[in-house]
DNA sequence: ACAATAATAATAACAGTTATCGTTTCCTGT
DNA sequence: ACAGGAAACGATAACTGTTATTATTATTGT
């Protein structure tokens, strides 16, 4: 694995994504990104949200449709709204003990999840 | 919506889904039911794979990665190997009560849930 | 058997993402 | 401060998985 070397880029898409609580996507972090970097490339940004991640400093969210991203990591789930698809955040109570839960039955190592709810969102519900 | 009408494609397809439980891709579905029926097309087996989604007679199961699907639709969760990508199923004890958990701490509508596992499975974990 | 229409096979188009490559930026040692 | 090496960049091509299009075939009701 090379030496991780600063990157102005990957610094603005870091800050945008902890000002955040919507879960852009990808194409919204560039265009976002790009008022302060008029000519970053959507490359760029895929390459750093591939590397927040895996350095665990942001989280990938997989859903139908494009990945979304969180850059609060702190163990906590998620909602699908079926009608206007925006994505919001579900603090479960036992968040931490969900895994050990299923491990009862399951005979491999769990050492993870993720929790996507679907339904009808505030917004939408009136 | 128009009227559905039977097609043996589409029987081919849901058939092999009830035999499996490795819930298959699109494209593995593809191969093993061109043997039945040798010049299928693959954008039939998409079409068919999402129409039996919305009849909700499969699940269609969104991981990193390609769709997969799974003909068995008792309600149940999955685990995915990080190795080999092998995705198992997960029967937890309190599936039924998951939605009503969450729906405490939202101001939404909660009405289904999908939980992914992460970690080893039995065969890589040794 | 015939007409209406849903489903098909073949294929093009599309969305989202990853890879390539020459240039720029960052970092380290002198 | 400067130079050399490597990581990150911007531009863009390539790729993967999936959906849309269209002319033909299969299914169904009369």
């Amino acid at each position: 694995m090379p030496a991780l070397k600063y990157s102005r880029q990957r610094e603005s898409i870091k800050r945008f994504l902890l000002s955040r609580y919507d879960h852009p996507t990808a194409d919204t972090i560039y265009l976002h990104v790009r008022e302060e970097f008029p000519n970053i490339s959507l490359g760029t940004v895929y390459r750093n949200l591939s590397l927040l991640t895996e350095l665990g400093e942001i989280m990938k969210i997989t859903t139908d449709g494009p990945d979304r991203f969180d850059g609060h990591v702190e163990p906590h789930s998620h909602f699908l709204c079926r009608k206007c698809h925006s994505l919001l955040d579900v603090h479960l109570e036992n968040e931490g003990s969900i895994d050990q839960e299923a491990q009862k039955n399951f005979p491999g190592i769990i050492d993870g999840h993720s929790v996507l709810y679907y339904g009808t969102c505030p917004d939408c519900s009136r």
